[in-house]
DNA sequence: TTGTAAATGTTATATTATTACATAGTGTTA
DNA sequence: TAACACTATGTAATAATATAACATTTACAA
């Protein structure tokens, strides 16, 4: 069983404001909608995505310095991410695919080395744009 | 074949200094140790940065903000990128495993669509730092 | 030699992220 | 409940990363 993390006022601000986004939202577009809710620096949205990252609920698109909500209904797969990126129209989607996650977990590089976390992100052209 | 690109001077300066580091190396690191050659300012060196990331002799890591060298002779790799990342000491490498590298390349998500690049970055500790 | 693409130079500014310090809330346990 | 540790918050300043806009120059092929 998961642990259960109660989100603090800006935390749970911040997370649904993510959480109802269509897309990644960068750190000051975030800071500009929640200015009305009472937050109005920087570090207290940087502070909240730290933690929401830290326990699972959102994962950074490192190629975009964006964030995006969890689309694992577990959110327990924070340690081992991969996102699907258009280049065109900017739509990031999180790869959920049991073969690939146990492929990546399992990898060890020639020294045997095996890693405790990875992030990945494959780019190429949505469908509707791809038919355009 | 591959295409033969003649570096420009600027781009010659700054791909020099980042191959023969043993680290990632960060824009303004690098622009620093470059302004007694000439180059003066940020753009410059983000100029050369795009350029020589654009031909495959450069990868950004994208989770530290820092570039290195193409670990690979031939450099035709760089739309297929996969990285070590010590979180203790920072060393990176570059991991070249065709087996990686082929599944990777020939991933196709849920609904069949396939990726033209993808860039993965493995996190642990490097055999140094595990022992310590 | 002219046209064009690539590269350079410079200033200013935008965007992303952290340091430092002070205060307040939450939950545990002595 | 008092004392404690831990997490979260608030605020100001600043650091670090990256791009826009504009003018000029170089490389080189037609």
């Amino acid at each position: 069983m998961q642990k259960q993390h109660n989100l603090s006022k800006n935390q749970k601000i911040i997370f649904d404001l993510i959480d109802k986004s269509s897309e990644p939202l960068k750190a000051y577009s975030i800071l500009f909608n929640v200015q009305k809710k009472g937050i109005n620096a920087p570090l207290q949205v940087y502070r909240a995505l730290d933690k929401l990252v830290e326990i699972g609920k959102i994962h950074k698109i490192e190629s975009r310095n964006a964030f995006i909500a969890c689309q694992n209904s577990s959110c327990q797969i924070s340690k081992a991410t991969a996102f699907s990126i258009c280049e065109s129209c900017e739509k990031v989607s999180e790869i959920s695919n049991t073969k690939l996650s146990k492929y990546l977990s399992n990898f060890a590089d020639e020294a045997g080395m095996k890693y405790s976390k990875y992030n990945l992100e494959f780019f190429g052209l949505c469908k509707k744009c791809k038919s355009k």
